[in-house]
DNA sequence: GGGGTTGGCTAATGCTGTTAGCCTCTGGCT
DNA sequence: AGCCAGAGGCTAACAGCATTAGCCAACCCC
């Protein structure tokens, strides 16, 4: 419970703004009192990350159910957009890379990857292709919504249609084979 | 001076990791003397990130000069993950949004897009599909690149070939006009 | 009804950014 | 030569944050 509300809290003042004292002050109890229920600040943030990742990986399967090709890649690529806009904080702390050798965070990571993956599978590519076209995707939308959700996109062009254009090309491109 | 050196410094133990104490200590200086030179703390960062900036949009132009088409897209990519392999502090650094009231800091982080945008006129692309062609190449090569330089790439797969399989993608989607 | 667990609290510590106030060196002006 | 202003260093002190220690009330189970 601790940690979903400093999920909510990293959305409303930043992943990096998160502070014991803050969270403590939103739950109505002094700050040495969180030590009950997490064990650092540092635990804390990777608890939000792990929770944040799941969450993710869910909205995106939802997402996803029930399309294939092209179609299903759109309606990923749309929710993923989506929920990092919805949710600024979280997407920051879904960004964080789990330490080498924890094996809960790795495996939440790993779950929207999965979803992708599954999408691809779905559009006849297999093996080394498979992988270079899901690091493709994963890299141009994760790519455009970070600079998108830190304002880095200055000019007045109709962002919607720049994100749209972006997947068109990588689609089209996935699927005139290439050696 | 003090600037130069804590962009050295973030190489070295992240940008996160910069501190007016460990930048003292690399000075042989105490550190309430580096406000003889910095406002603060967040000024420091602010410096590291124009100055990375530059450097940056400076190693792209470098790269880029005297090619074009699909051959200077491909040494503007090249150019730019090396350069953030090399340098993964001043990456962190140039990733920083700047204030939006912050000129230097938003001359300083148009730059590198200048760069792309020199590129992308010489594929005859013009206006919004120019916009469209650059944010869709500067968000694919940042995600690239911010996921691997953070160990977000957990497969065997070779790295490199996944890039230039990206890069490819791009262009060739770029060459098919699309509506 | 007693005892352990849960979950709160105050007090205190350490680290980091920051400010105040002081001192020394140096370089140009008279 | 003497002066003096500014640059750039220093120590001392303070504030905010994470964290720990130690204490205490409420609750639950037997």
């Amino acid at each position: 419970m601790v940690v979903a509300a400093g999920a909510d809290l990293a959305d409303e003042v930043g992943f990096a703004g998160v502070s014991m004292g803050l969270l403590a002050e939103r739950l109505g109890v002094r700050t040495p009192s969180l030590y009950k229920h997490v064990d650092s600040l540092e635990a804390l943030r990777r608890g939000i990350s792990i929770q944040s990742k799941h969450e993710l990986a869910g909205t995106l399967a939802r997402a996803a159910v029930g399309r294939s090709g092209p179609d299903a890649v759109h309606a990923f690529a749309g929710a993923y957009r989506r929920w990092v806009l919805d949710h600024p904080g979280r997407h920051t702390a879904t960004v964080r890379a789990p330490a080498p050798d924890d094996e809960e965070d790795l495996a939440a990571a790993g779950a929207p990857v999965q979803v992708l993956f599954d999408i691809l599978a779905g559009f006849g590519l297999r093996d080394a292709r498979a992988i270079d076209a899901a690091r493709a995707l994963r890299s141009a939308i994760h790519g455009f919504t970070d600079i998108e959700s830190s304002g880095g996109f200055g000019l007045p062009r109709n962002i919607d249609r720049s994100y749209r254009f972006l997947i068109d090309t990588l689609i089209t491109g996935l699927q005139t084979d290439q050696p």
